[in-house]
DNA sequence: GTAGGGTTAG
């Protein structure tokens, strides 16, 4: 045995020399090789069945050999192993000695407290490494307060000890607290520097942290790391790649780390030269790269537009994905819309964790599929007990639901959320404000605006948004007069909702001077000003404020200007707008319907007949509508032609009979065309589509009598329909709301709330 | 044996 020779093991380079060593002897009850080797493990990160093989040759292991196996698992990660093994460790009678602890409480985390009892009996807190190990518990898991008096406790201090409280305060947010331990703290170093600069990051606060940076004498490759992945998890990718660029003119070995940091930030610019100049420089300096690095370069070629790229870098992988591997896989795949693969790697990940949850409801959510994304979110809470949703799953889920209007939902969404106890943060609020407004409860909006300790801009806009769909020009021009007070700049989202506020409750006068305020208006700014004027009726102001403006109009400017032709019957203008319409998007239904409609209205239906003509011979095919009403917590949807709704034939009788009470009460059915017979397809093609017929009726057949229905559809009200609504909430004698994409109609007693039509 | 830096989802 004594020519195993321990200087010697410890210049192997290569596992496979220690492997030759082990064969060679017989390592039975010899502790002392048995630990010697282990130690070698961690260093040389030989796999862990190896490592343990080692240590179970051993019969009778001692504190040295548990020592060196805790501090391997310790050392990759392996907590559960480490807590598994200090179970063994008590067992077999073996007393830890003080060296055992840190490790130990480590990987205990927050469960570390029930050590401290044990370490005091043991005498063990006299040892400085435990000292510190049980004061970073506190700092690290709460409460701060416990840690302090450790802190305060010590006769002698480490700079360890000063470090963990700093960090500690740190983490709980107290920055004046690390701050002051920063100033006091006799001999910082260079750990204490990074802690710092680490601080200011995570509360965004760049400019401090790049202070601390740039004071400090002594840099090595985390501070480094530490200032940079400041800048690439705040967005701020070229601060992040100029660092970089410094990093390495300076000399400076940059790690694993450095290039998860930069190829992240490269991933936010989605710029495919830089992504290939980085590549490049991985390939010059043939680091080795681990799965972190593997799949920051995965997503990097994901956003860069280049999956195949990506695809690939997944598949080599093999078996070293992990969870975030996957992740980013799938996202990838929503990001371009490409559900079905999406769900196919979805289905077949193995460990999925709450963000694969959260990335295929955000991917359903944003690629118009909410109903899919309330599905699967049904479906994570029921098959999955031990993944819980959190405020990123509840920001989807309540969004989709809002996109539906569907409010039932939505309140069961947000009852989910109390009960579960989500925390929520401002875009959770901004969602909800979303979904409240969406569904067409304003004062809900409201109130969760006001409940609010913060906004961000979002928040304002959302329910400037929401007072704008519904028409309320006062209380939008308000907000965004609150919005300055408080000191928040309008963006331009800011700017559109208030003028589309201002148009829908013709405020021109409000309208006109806000435009003017406005820095630097972009085109869609100009489109909300001709709606504005067009609504109100000066058509020909419209068209003039169209020739001087100083960009190229688009489809909205001209689309706005149809509109108002078409409710004021100026055919010269709509016809106008219409060719214009035709050569920006000719293969756009909507804008054939418009003019065909303005046609309609006037009763021209000989160029009704040409304009469908025309769409025939160019092969635009009308999108077809369709509406839904919430039931019971189901969405029921109607599209016109389809009879596969189970109370179809039911719905399909009271229309009859709604048509019959017409008759009775004085209606031209057909000139009104409000029950006109569903089935003539073609002529309901032309005026617009009717889906919205049968889902009141659906309404009116399961609701209470005297309750107000709610719809959903997705097309523009049209003229036709519009006209209907107001004479079925007369017949009916209740409150119609029907929601287009973004605009409420309210009916009541043969009126509507809007203004397109006076 | 202690303290500081990393990839995915809204």
């Amino acid at each position: 045995m004594s020519h195993l020779n321990a200087t010697a093991i410890s210049r192997f380079k290569h596992l496979t020399q220690l492997h030759a060593q082990i064969i060679q002897h017989s390592l039975h009850n010899h502790n002392y090789w048995v630990s010697l080797l282990i130690s070698h493990c961690t260093r040389l990160r030989a796999p862990p069945i190896y490592t343990r093989r080692i240590f179970n040759s051993t019969d009778q292991p001692n504190v040295y050999a548990f020592t060196n196996m805790l501090k391997f698992y310790s050392h990759i990660g392996a907590h559960t192993d480490v807590i598994t093994l200090f179970g063994c460790l008590q067992i077999s009678g073996v007393t830890p000695d003080a060296f055992v602890f840190p490790i130990v409480i480590k990987s205990f985390g927050k469960d570390a407290i029930v050590l401290h009892g044990h370490v005091l009996k043991t005498g063990h807190q006299s040892d400085r490494y435990v000292r510190n190990a049980i004061m970073g518990m506190y700092a690290k898991y709460g409460p701060i307060c416990f840690a302090r008096k450790l802190f305060d406790e010590m006769s002698e201090r480490m700079a360890a000890d000063w470090n963990s409280m700093i960090s500690g305060y740190w983490r709980w947010g107290k920055r004046v607290e690390a701050h002051k331990l920063f100033t006091l703290m006799p001999e910082r170093n260079v750990i204490t520097w990074t802690a710092m600069i680490t601080g200011y990051s995570n509360i965004q606060d760049l400019a401090t942290a790049r202070m601390y940076f740039d004071e400090m004498q002594e840099k090595n490759v985390v501070s480094w790391n530490a200032m940079l992945s400041g800048y690439s998890q705040n967005g701020f990718a070229e601060e992040a790649i100029e660092l970089f660029n410094k990093m390495i003119s300076s000399n400076v070995q940059p790690d694993e780390t450095t290039w998860v940091s930069v190829i992240s930030s490269c991933s936010e610019r989605a710029d495919p030269n830089l992504a290939n100049s980085l590549v490049k420089m991985l390939n010059e300096k043939n680091v080795r790269l681990n799965s972190f690095v593997h799949t920051a370069l995965l997503d990097m070629y994901a956003k860069c537009g280049n999956l195949e790229a990506a695809r690939k870098i997944f598949n080599e992988l093999g078996a070293f994905r992990n969870a975030v591997t996957w992740n980013a896989m799938i996202s990838a795949y929503t990001r371009v819309g490409d559900l079905n693969s999406a769900r196919q790697l979805f289905d077949k990940m193995p460990g999925k964790n709450v963000v694969s949850w959260n990335s295929m409801i955000a991917g359903y959510a944003q690629n118009g599929q909410s109903t899919m994304a309330i599905d699967i979110f049904k479906e994570m809470i029921k098959c999955s007990t031990n993944i819980k949703p959190d405020e990123v799953t509840m920001v989807s889920v309540i969004s989709a639901c809002g996109h539906l209007g569907a409010l039932e939902l939505g309140n069961w969404a947000l009852k989910f959320i109390n009960e579960n106890q989500i925390n929520l943060s401002i875009s959770g609020y901004n969602s909800l404000i979303f979904m409240y407004s969406k569904c067409g409860n304003m004062k809900e909006a409201q109130r969760i605006f006001n409940k609010m300790k913060q906004h961000d801009v979002i928040s304002f806009n959302t329910l400037i948004t929401g007072f704008a769909a519904h028409g309320d020009g006062f209380s939008a021009i308000d907000l965004i007069k609150k919005m300055k007070k408080d000191g928040f700049q309008p963006d331009r989202i800011t700017y559109i909702g208030v003028l589309t506020a201002c148009s829908h409750s013709g405020l021109i006068k409000e309208g006109e001077k806000l435009f003017e305020s406005i820095p630097t208006p972009d085109v869609d700014h100009y489109a909300c000003m001709v709606d504005l004027l067009g609504r109100v009726g000066k058509l020909d102001e419209a068209k003039k404020l169209i020739e001087k403006m100083p960009m190229a109009p688009h489809a909205g400017v001209y689309g706005s200007l149809l509109n108002a032709s078409r409710i004021r019957k100026r055919i010269d203008l709509g016809e106008f707008a219409a060719n214009e319409l035709f050569k920006i998007e000719p293969q756009n239904s909507g804008n054939y319907v418009l003019l065909s409609n303005m046609y309609a209205s006037m009763g021209k239906w000989g160029n009704v007949e040409r304009v469908r003509k025309e769409m025939k011979v160019i092969g635009v095919k009308k999108t077809t509508g369709w509406s839904f009403v919430e039931y019971n917590g189901k969405l029921h949807k109607f599209i016109v032609g389809d009879k596969s709704h189970e109370r179809s034939d039911d719905i399909y009788k009271l229309l009859m009979e709604l048509r019959k009470k017409m008759r009775v009460v004085g209606y031209n059915v057909d000139k009104e065309s409000v029950l006109r017979d569903v089935e003539d397809e073609e002529k309901e093609e032309m005026v617009g589509t009717h889906s919205e017929k049968l889902a009141v009726c659906f309404a009116i057949l399961v609701s209470e009598k005297g309750s107000s229905i709610r719809i959903v559809k997705n097309l523009r009200v049209c003229w036709d329909c519009h006209e209907a609504m107001k004479i079925l909430s007369k017949l009916e004698g209740r409150e119609i709301i029907v929601r287009d994409n973004n605009r409420f109609h309210l009916f009541r007693d043969g009126l509507c709330s809007c203004n397109d039509y006076w």
